[in-house]
RNA sequence: GGGCCUAUAGCUCAGUUCGGUUAGAGCGCACGCCUGAUAAGCGUGAGGUCGGUAGUUCGAAUCUACCUAGGCCCA
């Protein structure tokens, strides 16, 4: 066995095994799903979207969405995991221009959309392959052969179901937002391309301020004209309304026979049109709402309840006047605040942007060419009050370079603003981690929760199953949730819902009869949101197939993601999990934070600031990797910044995974050497078997109680605080009763016990460090996999608090004695006549002596409890009991006590005219100035050290270091631990003189079955090592026996 | 501009629910120890205005208010 193995080998044997003999698929059926499924437990994998390779974050998430089912499973549920894909959006889209080098919704129309979407089809899978290595290389189990696509047609049926429900229950309309559009491409944009590189740049627009006549209010005497300043003027033919914000200051000028308003603060702007005026007073914005003003075109006049002042939050002063145009068919504000006021959406403008016949002066025109006639027109009517230039950055079209305009657009919606309150109740059954989430990000998305857009002008997705009637004349809607309902009306059997396919189905309307008009389908897509939203009913074909299924797995008992799924993934499993089933989607989610590299930059390719997954996972392994994220903040919601070279990883390797491979390598090298075959076993009485054995009892319920509370990196921090006791106190102390060559109880005990623990502590690491405790687990018991085996139970382990607390002190007695022979300058090896350990209770130490003796190296270990001689007592009084009653007292006592001004006293201890009774206060010890003492931590003992000398004890110092060189050339010659050597030792007089008298314990100590000690340098045929002791160097020759 | 999160040692973070005297851990650094787990292991030390200000309180890293900086999201 290899005392420094390379993990990631390791890992891939294990893989390896995993996948030969089926493990994972074992693990699942090994457990039984219960009636009714009421032992299952419900795991819903977020599908990624398979455009790219996994990142860090990908398999973070992958890390926990696997952790938590092994879990699960070891805790006897069954836990299934289906891989997800979604292959629809517009990433997939985009891919698929590239790929085919087309650029452009008219482009794509010209290539041909069936061609078009078979090349998506093709691009979406084509990062399949890459991603499951990664996710088998992690070590995640997760069902490949049994996944879903959000492109398959059960998967769509259901969605298209779930779509008509949604219209069914009245939650489903049809209305307009305003988007970026192109023109040029004549294709709404999405925010995401109008946030790409470049798509801002400088343009020139004109800027005008006009005048809008107001109506005249009763007693005003002259005219007045509101300023409104604008850089489109093209829209202002389709203007409805102003807006000006209710708590802006406005002030009134009087100029030429007229009265002007405009934004108090906007003034100066205008200071040199204004050099004639007269300021004949101020008011503020709420006083203008309500005003009516005269439209500045006749196109819409007839439109309700438009040509009135609104209050608008969103005005404000920075530009412009303070008073804004609102055209509601061409700014998202404009139609928000129209819309409030039930004005209508006027939109006059094509696909191409030129002016349809609603503007018959301008039809035919491109919108952007019109600007210039409108200026004119206005200026002749002298309602132009200022001309300018405008230079801004404006957003152009990624594809064509030319500016955009915002526009109008039909679009579906989910009245989510109808089942808003709802989902903030349902939020409120769902436990999240971290906690703040429920109340805070989600929380408050929910409940400013807008209607959600759910239609797409594209082509790659699933279908909207909406049919209109080509002649608004005889208007009909038919909506479709079914293969079935589709056969039933057009006497098609779809094998794919997909475009074009689906827009071929067309019928005559059957309400016209004239028989002329068509039922044709609405050619828009789902948002692909939308559908994984769906995902826990159209992934099983719900309500088609697995009706009772669903019922049973919905909703998940558990779902991992990033944070931002709260605006996605979160949120879209919640609106439908409220509109068509009334439940919240989940009952626990772990949103975790975001991984940045060391400066706290995001990760990115391009300034390749992190090591790649792979080198990570080749050099340190897939389950340092897992321990590193998992134990970290990050599972909390926060940030995790990793460095360029991984050293924190390695840091894992060294400070988690190697103690643990160490405690096994300790165990096997001895287990074999003695030859022993060690049982589980958990009733060892020896106080060190017992104190491991109590240790092991808290660290498993201690875990059980952490990983039921899906805290994770409180669990991994349990578990190294455990790995410490075991190595560096437990194996450390019980060493030599592993190598004592004869069997007794003693010895049956420590192998026994350390093999129990050990095979305890992998199951309770084995969801954290999967690879790695299936080795060890496989090493050590022979059993086929530790994934298979159930989470270990407290109840067969001692509980001892009593023994646990005893031994921490002893710990603490042999720190203070170790640490006093540091201060003293003595060497660990030369053994020292006593130790005495004073104070109250010290007693409990005495079925410790032994130990103590061992591991301080001390003859005679002393208790007593007579400490005056050594320390004097320190009061130390209990605020948290104290301050409650004495109050503003309080700080005169703890100043009293701290400056030693007390006494014993008949009543308690009194201090500061205050008597301190029992639970009052402790006495603490003090080591006194010149004495070689210590306190103990607890402060309520102190250790003393005889440090006086005399031949014996320096010869048996000398003895053991000699033992000590003798090891070191052991090793040296590369003997094997169990070899017996014949030993020949060249030394000066004084180390022969020990070395004769502590022969046995040199020769055992080193297995020398001979040993020659004199002046005689050892003979040829001798392996031969130099060392220094005190100054003096000696020989050692050691041959091996047979 | 709004919401949420974060701010504690050179670095990464506990501790804050429920206020209590001298604020902890790991890494890094320096020094030392031990070694029949050994190209390992262990310990000690230095290092802190607990982001700032004000308040509540006998007492604040912890509670409150305001501010500053960073992150995420929304506008």
């Amino acid at each position: 066995m290899d005392p420094q193995p390379a993990f990631p080998e390791i890992e891939r044997e294990v893989l390896d095994f995993w996948r030969r003999e089926k493990i994972f698929r074992s693990s699942v059926e090994k457990r039984p799903a219960g009636e009714n499924g009421a032992n299952e437990y419900v795991f819903y994998d977020g599908p990624p979207f398979a455009n790219g390779l996994p990142h860090y974050g990908h398999l973070l998430t992958g890390y926990i969405k696997d952790i938590v089912p092994r879990y699960q499973t070891m805790r006897g549920h069954r836990v299934e995991r289906r891989f997800g894909w979604d292959c629809h959006g517009l990433p997939a889209e985009l891919e698929a221009e590239k790929e085919l080098g087309i650029s452009g919704r008219s482009k794509i129309i010209e290539y041909g959309i069936e061609a078009f979407n078979a090349q998506c089809r093709r691009s979406v899978l084509r990062y399949t392959e890459a991603w499951q290595e990664y996710v088998t290389r992690q070590a995640r189990w997760v069902d490949f052969q049994n996944d879903y696509k959000t492109m398959d047609l059960s998967y769509m049926e259901s969605v298209l179901w779930a779509f008509k429900q949604l219209w069914d229950k009245g939650l489903v309309y049809e209305g307009y937002k305003v988007m970026p559009y192109s023109w040029a491409a004549e294709t709404p944009l999405s925010n995401f391309e109008t946030r790409l590189d470049n798509s801002y740049r400088e343009r020139q627009d004109p800027a005008i301020t006009l005048r809008f006549e107001l109506e005249r209010a009763s007693g005003e005497e002259l005219p007045t004209d509101a300023l409104v300043w604008t850089t489109t003027p093209w829209t202002l033919v389709s203007n409805l309304a102003l807006a000006v914000g209710p708590e802006i200051e406005y002030a009134l000028f009087e100029l030429d026979g007229r009265r002007l308003i405009l934004g108090e603060a906007t003034a100066t702007k205008y200071e040199s049109l204004l050099t004639a005026a007269r300021r004949v007073g101020s008011l503020r914005g709420e006083a203008l709402v309500g005003r009516r003003y005269r439209p500045l075109f006749p196109f819409f006049e007839d439109a309700r309840n438009s040509f009135r002042v609104l209050a608008a939050g969103f005005v404000d002063t920075e530009e412009g006047t303070g008073i804004v145009h609102l055209a509601p068919g061409f700014g998202e504000d404009d139609m928000e605040v129209c819309q409030a006021a039930g004005l209508p959406v006027v939109c006059p403008v094509d696909e191409s942007g030129r002016f349809t016949a609603e503007v018959a002066a301008y039809e035919g025109q491109h919108v952007f060419d019109t600007n210039a006639a409108i200026i004119r027109e206005l200026k002749q009517r002298g309602l132009l009050f200022k001309h300018e230039t405008y230079v801004h950055n404006y957003p152009h079209c990624w594809r064509t370079d030319t500016p955009l305009i915002y526009k109008a657009m039909s679009c579906w919606f989910l009245r989510v603003s109808g089942i808003r309150d709802r989902m903030v109740e349902l939020n409120q059954q769902i436990r999240w981690i971290p906690e703040h989430i429920r109340d805070g990000l989600f929380g408050n998305w929910l409940e400013g929760a807008r209607d959600w857009c759910i239609s797409r002008n594209r082509f790659w997705g699933s279908p909207l199953p909406v049919w209109k009637s080509d002649d608004p004349k005889y208007s009909r809607i038919d909506v479709y949730g079914s293969l079935d309902e589709l056969e039933r009306d057009f006497g098609v059997r779809l094998r794919d819902l997909h475009r074009p396919g689906i827009d071929e189905l067309v019928r005559p309307n059957p309400d016209d009869p004239s028989g002329q008009s068509r039922m044709r389908r609405v050619p828009d897509v789902l948002d692909c949101w939308f559908e994984s939203g769906s995902m826990p009913f159209a992934q099983v074909h719900y309500p088609f197939e697995n009706r009772e299924w669903f019922e049973k797995h919905f909703p998940a008992d558990f779902i991992t993601e990033y944070l931002a799924q709260t605006r996605g993934w979160f949120y879209t499993l919640t609106v439908l999990g409220t509109a068509l089933f009334d439940r919240p989607p989940f009952r626990t989610c772990i949103c975790h934070g975001v991984v940045l590299d060391e400066n706290g930059q995001k990760l990115s390719k391009r300034l390749s600031n992190y090591p790649s997954p792979d080198e990570i996972f080749s050099s340190y392994g897939a389950d340092a990797l897992r321990w590193f994220l998992v134990s970290s903040p990050i599972l909390r919601g926060n940030d995790l910044q990793i460095d360029r070279e991984g050293h924190a990883i390695r840091d894992v390797v060294r400070l988690v995974i190697k103690p643990i491979w160490n405690a096994y390598y300790f165990f096997c090298l001895y287990a074999n050497s003695e030859g022993i075959e060690a049982k589980p076993r958990t009733d060892a009485q020896p106080v060190l078997d017992r104190y491991i054995l109590a240790k092991t009892r808290t660290l498993v319920s201690d875990v059980t109680e952490l990983m039921d509370a899906y805290d994770l990196p409180a669990a991994c921090a349990r578990i190294t605080a455990f790995i410490d006791a075991l190595n560096n106190w437990y194996i450390r102390r019980s060493r030599d009763r592993f190598w004592k060559h004869e069997e007794d109880q003693d010895q049956r005990d420590a192998y026994d016990t350390l093999y129990s623990v050990l095979v305890t502590l992998l199951r309770v690491v084995s969801p954290l460090l999967p690879l790695l405790s299936e080795k060890i687990y496989r090493g050590l018991t022979g059993e086929k996999s530790v994934h298979l085996t159930n989470w270990p139970s407290a109840e067969p382990l001692p509980a001892d608090p009593e023994l646990v607390a005893r031994m921490d002190r002893v710990r603490d007695v042999c720190s203070s004695g170790l640490g006093l022979r540091r201060s003293e300058k003595i060497r660990v090896r030369q053994p020292l006549r006593s130790l005495t350990v004073a104070g109250a209770g010290v007693e409990d130490l005495r079925p410790f002596l032994g130990l103590i003796q061992d591991e301080v190296n001390v003859k005679e270990v002393e208790l007593t409890s007579e400490i005056e001689r050594y320390a004097t007592f320190r009061l130390q009084v209990n605020a948290r009991v104290l301050g409650k009653r004495l109050g503003s007292k309080m700080q005169q006592v703890i100043r009293a006590a701290k400056q030693g001004l007390w006494q014993k006293g008949p009543g308690g201890i009194e201090v500061a005219g205050e008597v301190l009774g029992a639970g009052d206060f402790e006495l603490l010890l003090q080591a006194k100035e010149g004495v070689s003492c210590q306190a103990l931590s607890s402060n309520d003992a102190v250790v003393i050290l005889d440090l006086e000398l005399n031949e014996e004890l320096e010869q048996e110092g000398r003895a053991r270091d000699l033992v000590r060189v003798v090891q070191q050339a052991r090793k040296e010659a590369d003997l094997h631990v169990s070899d017996r050597i014949h030993l020949v030792l060249k030394l000066p007089p004084e180390w022969a003189e020990a070395a004769e008298r502590f022969r046995d314990y040199v020769a055992e100590q080193t297995l020398a079955r001979r040993l020659e000690l004199g002046s005689a340098a050892p003979p040829d045929g001798f392996s031969l090592h130099e060392a220094k002791l005190g100054g003096t160097s000696i020989q050692i020759g050691l041959s091996k026996l047979n």
